[in-house]
DNA sequence: CGCAAAACATGACATTTGTCATATTTATTG
DNA sequence: CAATAAATATGACAAATGTCATGTTTTGCG
């Protein structure tokens, strides 16, 4: 999967440090700092692009530079389930990098125009041998993606549709929300379809769901431009 | 949460070799396997006792040596899910144990007579620092069992109650199930509301499509006795 | 072995959610 | 700024699942 509308670029030149705004480099020293340099690209991808495909060859280690990275799951009937949403400094594929010969067990699509960082499979098993402290960050980094998906879990295993629709907002309004006049705008375009494929419902139920927390104050606005009135009241319905 | 009726001990007194059994410590030098072996320790827990309680502080990092351990959460209004049984073998705790401060986000409990081996936060830490590989080794296991959770949430959102039942049996199957001249006896014991609570549906609905697959003859018996007659039907059904 | 508790079973009914059809509104793009 | 697509909206109905009540069977244990 090579981005076809974009420009691939080693990472130095279209991005004065990177070493500044990931934690997982942040922590590097100098040495390892201009080797990493030297391996790590940068690639840019436009919506409607993918990233990598489900079942493609995971050759690469990634971190999200700019803008938000979906990565979904389908079923056999066509049907689809949004796993995670990246943001800047999420790193992915940690983990099937490390495998000989496994395959991306989702897919990876842009939300609107984002860059990515990536690390060859080799340069990054090296890092992780030859420097402890990026290993365990990589392992706290998993451990809360883990900590994460299982409370996701639970929700979807114990909630009904609104309760999980309230988590949802409340969870990208404290990942993704900037203070607004109106109330707390969120960071990422996200239709009532999304929203549907992130808590495992219709776009109906979803689309009816917001109405009524359109009703009830609770949020405004629609796909470009959602924004949180409520946080509070919306917090109390995700856990009731 | 002490074990109440079971004893703690030097992990090397009751077990002449934990390094032969458990791939992260199998892969230590002489040097670092004596170190561990000073600092692991070996407890026993019965049915109805807690390994730990969601909530309490994380000071541990654990490994399963021998019998399974269920992970629980639970919401507001008392409903529980089991998140994941872990078997011989299985770390956990792997990241909590790496936060200064953390607690756990759900609760263990063995299901069953079990032995779990613990390793203090420090020795964790100090061991994952020292040796890359341990760190590798922990690496690969989380990314393992995050792609884990990533399909099981998945399931959760996509798929009905009789596919994820379904998806339910193959598993386990696969994980835990011993050739039998009846078909594959699932190594857990599993009654049919701990099914529901695996897949989230309620035990009703898990008895009444456990009783139809039993009259399809895909599996037989029950708790102490669960037999997977026609895996491949299964198999087919989960992915239908 | 017999008793109590746990597990399994089943029906009737309520609730939740999905599906399909059809408008209406809002974005996007040439 | 049209025109076209995407997103939002709503109703009617069907399907899936939960809930509650009650009864039977199996298991564990003194």
């Amino acid at each position: 999967m090579q981005p076809s509308r974009s420009s691939n670029s080693r990472a130095g030149l279209s991005s004065p440090d990177p070493f500044k705004q990931i934690p997982l480099l942040k922590i590097l020293g100098e040495r390892d700092r201009r080797v990493i340099l030297q391996e790590l690209t940068e690639a840019h991808y436009g919506r409607g692009e993918y990233i990598f495909r489900e079942g493609d060859p995971a050759d690469y280690f990634h971190i999200v530079k700019e803008g938000s990275v979906k990565c979904v799951k389908s079923s056999a009937d066509g049907k689809e389930c949004t796993v995670k949403v990246l943001m800047p400094g999420d790193l992915f594929c940690c983990e099937a990098a490390v495998f000989d010969g496994d395959c991306h067990p989702g897919t990876a699509k842009p939300m609107g125009d984002v860059s990515i960082f990536r690390l060859s499979k080799k340069a990054y098993f090296e890092l992780l041998r030859r420097n402890p402290d990026a290993a365990i960050e990589v392992i706290k980094y998993l451990g809360n993606r883990l900590k994460e998906v299982q409370e996701q879990a639970k929700i979807l295993a114990l909630d009904r549709a609104d309760h999980r629709m309230a988590s949802l907002l409340v969870n990208l309004a404290q990942r993704t929300g900037t203070k607004d006049p109106q109330g707390i705008k969120l960071g990422v375009r996200l239709t009532r379809q999304d929203m549907a494929d992130m808590v495992g419902v219709s776009t109906e139920t979803a689309i009816r769901i917001m109405a009524r927390f359109k009703r009830d104050r609770l949020v405004a606005g629609t796909a470009n431009r959602l924004v949180i009135k409520d946080l509070p009241r919306l917090r109390s319905l995700a856990s009731a």
